[in-house]
DNA sequence: AAAAAAC
């Protein structure tokens, strides 16, 4: 089932209507055409625009696009048209060679990419499958034995199937590296050396990557032949569609802190990012106790529990995934209004990654950090990476801050005519108007969002003793308490 | 510092 945003839909924009390209214009076949109109999709995405083309030419082609732009669409689609062009050579030994090989970084992105692969060449006769670890290895070698034109792949086990020699990849013709800033990342490096020793010389290469850095360019000079580059973004730019904001929270407060955003922005979809898998886990289990249906995703879980909780997060069983950097990247997850970081990554581009959660395919989308005294240093490599200043916010009753907690309340109470935040008020059972986020968005709450000022104390002074003796003007704990509380009774009744 | 990925 598709769930992502690879293409535009139907009612794009109209405000270049008169030149605007449809996927029919590309030339591509009545099969693929077909079924790109069962999923809807008509206009192709700026990307797809300009990769199309490209890739149906043969031409190796150095895409900077973050997820969520339709680069999988980009490439995909070209790609099995180029297949039906050349389909069954009768001087291929084998009935069913492997013609092209997809790698991603995480089992999750592969297992996504695949869906889109097998949607995109339903009508077309190829066949497509994918293959990563943590899952029963049989299953794969009986579908690769049976014939696979498109394989998708994670490069550990494609090398273990490679060793059991249940894969031919000598007659692939078309190699595809996603996400490749991540895989390097990973020291995927060796393993990439590994199966591009094993293709034929003469192959078209496609190489994607959501950073720029000169590691990624070192890559493509040495792998790629004459490649087109494409770039949709400027790379390393953060989308215009997302909202950043910057919570100063102290780190033992950083989980009341998530339960109050998720409750006072009625958040239902959203991903809260953390840095460690036992803090993804624990976290989870805070939420869950306190009755938000949360669950969480990391590297330490099984294969199957992973599957599990993105498949209950994509449905809506889940509504908060916790998750650690294994869903940072690629992962596309329709109608994500807001991605929460509980800490700063500790790579700036692994920011760029997480926020570019949301925002997606045109839409609007909030990106909430929560940081803490000493993340000065993170915080500035996100803004030399981004190009942007993000500005430290104080989260009301959370940070050092002289604001009673009754006067917060009333200025919430400013919004009491929001009609979603009315709704919410009465299936809350609550007595007291409580302003929504949602529709009243762009009249904020001074008190969410007021420009928090850090200690004037020099850096070096600034030890954690020093900042919880400067923490002495927040909120009596009874006070927050009070407020948590008040919060918490509203959701068991709703 | 952490995470991810083959067994």
């Amino acid at each position: 089932m598709m769930t992502d945003q690879q293409s535009s839909p139907v009612s794009a924009p109209a405000d270049s209507a008169a030149a605007r390209q449809r996927f029919d214009d590309f030339g591509l076949a009545p099969e693929i055409l077909r079924a790109l109109r069962d999923q809807g999709y008509e206009y192709p995405t700026p990307i797809q625009a300009q990769a199309i083309p490209v890739v149906l030419q043969g031409r190796d082609v150095m895409g900077a696009a973050q997820t969520g732009t339709g680069k999988t669409a980009g490439f995909s689609l070209p790609i099995i048209q180029r297949l039906m062009a050349h389909a069954n050579n009768s001087a291929s030994p084998a009935r069913h060679p492997v013609r092209a090989l997809i790698l991603t970084p995480t089992r999750e992105l592969a297992d996504q990419v695949a869906e889109n692969v097998k949607a995109y060449s339903r009508h077309t006769g190829l066949r497509a499958t994918v293959v990563f670890g943590g899952v029963d290895i049989a299953p794969q070698v009986t579908a690769l034995r049976s014939g696979v034109e498109i394989v998708i792949a994670t490069p550990g086990r494609l090398l273990d199937h490679v060793a059991q020699k249940s894969i031919n990849l000598s007659q692939t013709q078309i190699l595809v590296m996603d996400e490749a800033d991540r895989m390097l990342d990973m020291g995927f490096l060796p393993d990439l050396q590994r199966i591009i020793n094993l293709l034929p010389r003469q192959r078209q290469n496609l190489m994607f990557s959501a950073t720029f850095s000169p590691e990624i360019k070192k890559l493509a000079a040495s792998f790629l032949s004459n490649p087109q580059t494409i770039e949709v973004a400027r790379s390393n730019a953060t989308s215009d569609n997302v909202t950043q904001i910057l919570y100063e929270v102290k780190e033992d407060e950083k989980r009341d802190a998530i339960a109050f955003i998720l409750r006072e922005r009625g958040l239902k979809q959203v991903i809260v990012f953390t840095n460690t898998k036992i803090g993804a886990s624990r976290l989870s289990v805070h939420l869950v106790k306190q009755g938000v249906k949360a669950a969480a995703i990391h590297g330490d879980k099984s294969q199957s529990e992973r599957m599990t909780a993105l498949e209950d997060f994509k449905r809506g069983a889940v509504e908060v995934l916790v998750a650690t950097d294994v869903a940072a990247r690629g992962l596309d997850i329709s109608e994500m209004p807001c991605v929460i970081n509980y800490d700063l990554p500790f790579n700036a581009e692994d920011y760029v990654h997480r926020i570019g959660r949301t925002g997606r395919a045109g839409a609007k989308g909030d990106a909430i950090s929560l940081c803490g005294a000493q993340d000065d240093k993170a915080l500035a490599d996100i803004e030399k990476l981004t190009g942007r200043k993000i500005v430290r916010l104080q989260l009301a009753g959370f940070v050092p801050t002289s604001a009673p907690a009754f006067r917060e309340r009333e200025h919430r109470s400013e919004y009491r005519g929001d009609q979603r935040s009315e709704n919410r008020h009465e299936q809350r059972g609550e007595g007291r108007s409580r302003g929504g986020y949602g529709a009243a968005r762009e009249k904020v709450d001074p008190w969410f969002l007021r420009p928090y000022t850090p200690n004037t104390a020099p850096a070096s002074a600034r030890n954690e003793k020093s900042a919880a003796a400067n923490n002495t003007a927040a909120p009596k704990p009874q006070k927050r308490a009070a407020l948590l509380g008040g919060l918490r009774k509203t959701s068991v009744t709703g």
